[in-house]
DNA sequence: AATAACTGTGCAATCGTTGCCGGCAACGAT
DNA sequence: ATCGTTGCCGGCAACGATTGCACAGTTATT
């Protein structure tokens, strides 16, 4: 149905053979300028386009990468998208995207697919659900470039970038404690993640910063990161039902927050008040409010896709790595 | 630095050609269980995965699909993507998601490097500036199987995936006279899509069958589909400044209801009930609250990819196409 | 017993492109 | 006049996997 023109047509038409064809596109030094005008002008005439696929064959590259995120149906991850492929349609990379969904099983087979599809790197923000990592550890061992961003593995020796996520829980408590509150609790994502650690220190500062006593009864994980709404509806429940009820909430993630938020809509308990990381863009929409600690999405899909190219395109194997910290933004919803 | 396994390596190894491997592992019935054996156990031991690139360059066939729409931060999509995915992979094809932000020139180039990358077919859903079709149908004409969906191209001949846009817009202007507006008016997206043209007529003949005017003055068009604040925010203000203001407003699309929201609310007009397409899970928390019809997202998903792959493997040029039309569901939201 | 049929395997070409080597002609230097 | 250099180009092989055809060896048929 449809053939696409090859350097063999452009070398049968114009009587060369395909090598000098090639070089000639290529504008290789050893070709005359005649012949290498011949060449392309009839190039351009035929609409001729190199096959890349030959070409990832020969040169045993793909020049695409792999992007693992939970799901693209969150403003932080598609922020990130948009910044990751500013950098790789640049340098002439494309993208191909996979979600999780959060889940581990999904998170393995995606991975390898993206692996088998020959992509010449990864960009991967874990999935909640994931607590082995062995699917990874085995693919950088082999020597596929990895960066991970947003949601890291610390253990791993590669490239990193996340936001200050200590600060962003620190100030979004801050804010909260400033606003009166006083029993503030903290709906947390997966345990293992490395944001949740961090999301927790920063809570855990500000409370002993106000001289507030930390109650681990105040902190509910969310194993699937949200990704089921009766998980974190029951986590909401537990707290409004303790004794000593909270006052507000700090959320760790975009996810999260828009669960919270349900659940207190439909419990009736808008009197909580809610700050959390979230990227939304109609956050002034929401009733109840909420405050959001926002993260330089974009910028980090910038930076982690320069890295990820920066290791693809290295010479001699990379030894030194580094995790970048890029700082969040505050803004408060006043109402 | 990455060497992957070969058959080469296998053959070797066993002392066996390359082709006996290669028909060994695909189970071609004219080799020896014991050779078979022997190929398929050594293979599995070093982890042999064939090479899709020299595939694909054999075949001339990626097994790969390119994806077109305005942006994966919106529910409508991420939601379609959803069911795309589910059908390509079962189906051995792997996806290439590209966001034209309703501009026409990344539309342009997106499509052109997904072809170039040779992706066996494409499914788009049209730029909202989309007004020039030759990029596609240059492709098309060529022989590249392209479907289409949500925002189609009415005139070219190929498979369509829509929702039932008519019915959509007749139900929720039909709630909002029913909740006692009778002057409604319509915040439409660019006028050329084949979307916009239905939403209208739906909305039209609402009103028409519970005689009401019709006025050219409450329709606005958003050229940009609401990728632009401004642009919405403006065309709300119009509507509010008009002598006889609106009391509701049927939006056509999910981006343009959150604009539209965002201005209501900055201008104090909350009182101005609103209705229209969007697929957000979270509607219940928006105040101004949004009642909203939902389109079959993922069902539209798998559809169309169904449509694509039946082209894309058709043994035989398809001379006949289907436009299939999906439900879509009206849900109100009371407060 | 001779021929036919079948089984299992290898050879070589193919997909589109590029790297490497080698050839040929024209040129200048000795 | 001979040699070495340079410029320009063609041929071959290779990337990894598949496949039509050929061929050797075995079994079945007449």
């Amino acid at each position: 149905m449809f053939k696409p023109v090859t350097i063999k047509d452009i070398a049968q038409a114009l009587n060369l053979s395909t090598s000098t064809v090639s070089r000639a596109l290529r504008g290789g030094y050893e070709i005359s300028e005649d012949t290498k005008k011949l060449v392309l002008d009839y190039a351009e005439k035929i609409n001729f386009k190199r096959n890349p696929i030959a070409l990832s064959l020969k040169e045993r590259k793909s020049y695409s990468i792999g992007i693992i995120v939970c799901e693209v149906a969150n403003v932080f991850f598609s922020q990130a998208i948009d910044g990751i492929e500013s950098i790789a349609y640049n340098k002439g990379y494309h993208v191909i995207i996979s979600q999780s969904h959060d889940q581990y099983e999904r998170e393995v087979t995606n991975i390898e697919h993206l692996a088998n599809r020959s992509v010449d790197g990864i960009i991967i923000s874990l999935a909640a659900e994931t607590k082995n990592y062995e699917h990874i550890e085995k693919l950088h061992a082999q020597g596929l470039p990895i960066v991970f961003f947003d949601r890291i593995l610390e253990s791993m020796k590669t490239h990193k970038v996340t936001s200050n996520n200590v600060q962003g829980a620190f100030d979004a408590t801050e804010y909260l404690i400033k606003k009166g509150c006083k029993k503030i609790a903290h709906l947390a994502n997966a345990e293992q993640l490395s944001i949740t650690a961090q999301r927790k220190i920063g809570y855990e500062d500000a409370l002993t910063k106000y001289n507030l006593p930390l109650k681990e009864e105040y902190i509910r994980y969310c194993q699937h990161g949200g990704s089921r709404q009766d998980e974190v509806e029951q986590a909401v429940i537990s707290l409004l039902s303790l004794p000593d009820k909270p006052d507000a909430i700090f959320v760790a993630s975009d996810r999260l927050s828009m669960g919270c938020l349900s659940a207190l809509k439909k419990h009736a308990a808008e009197n909580v008040l809610v700050a959390g990381f979230s990227n939304s863009d109609v956050v002034e929409l929401f009733s109840p409010s909420l405050s959001c600690v926002r993260q330089p999405a974009f910028e980090m899909g910038r930076i982690a896709t320069e890295m990820l190219i920066s290791l693809i395109e290295a010479k001699y194997p990379v030894e030194e790595f580094e995790t970048r910290i890029l700082d969040t933004v505050f803004s408060p919803t006043e109402n």
